[in-house]
DNA sequence: GCCAACGTTGGC
DNA sequence: GCCAACGTTGGC
């Protein structure tokens, strides 16, 4: 079982908006980042858990919980001509992006905001407060994990 | 709106 | 395969 992070920015996609869902579940669909797609082709595995971040925004935060529902599969999307994700370089025989489905798992009450997070030295070295860090999709250890949701 | 940090693109 | 130019991300 993994860990993650996927960040959004909440003025296109929120956890409000996934709460509003059928099933309050997404298909992650406009990665367009190698090294997050790979981690959900590789790596993703159905059950893992993953913070779901907002990011720029008034308070950057983690604001909830979500868990990966799917294995990967193509992203529909890179073959639709009218999505700002189309690809045209890619086909749907050796399709580029992939993308997993997440379910809502909790929506927190107290959101997690940047600040703190950066406050607390336990967290020092998660990528989301490394300078530069600019992934979509990163992992978060089970020590990590554990003290952001205080289990 | 600024700007640093990255990733991607494309000429050579 | 190098690298400058450009676009994007995302905190502030």
């Amino acid at each position: 079982m993994n860990y993650w992070l996927i960040k959004s920015e909440p003025d296109a996609f929120s956890i409000d908006d996934l709460s509003n869902r059928p099933n309050q579940t997404e298909a992650w669909d406009g990665v367009r980042n190698y090294q997050a797609r790979n981690m959900m082709r590789d790596q993703m595995q159905i059950g893992d858990q993953a913070f779901f971040y907002h990011s720029s925004c008034k308070v950057p935060a983690i604001v909830g919980i979500v868990e990966v529902v799917s294995q990967a599969y193509a992203d529909p999307s890179q073959f639709d001509p009218n999505s700002k994700y189309y690809d045209a370089k890619s086909t749907k025989d050796n399709p580029r992006w992939q993308l997993v489905d997440f379910k809502l798992v909790k929506k927190f009450t107290q959101i997690i905001p940047l600040s703190s997070i950066k406050a607390d030295p336990r967290l020092n070295d998660m990528p989301l407060v490394k300078k530069g860090s600019r992934l979509s999709i990163m992992p978060i250890s089970a020590q990590h994990w554990q003290i952001l949701t205080g289990n």
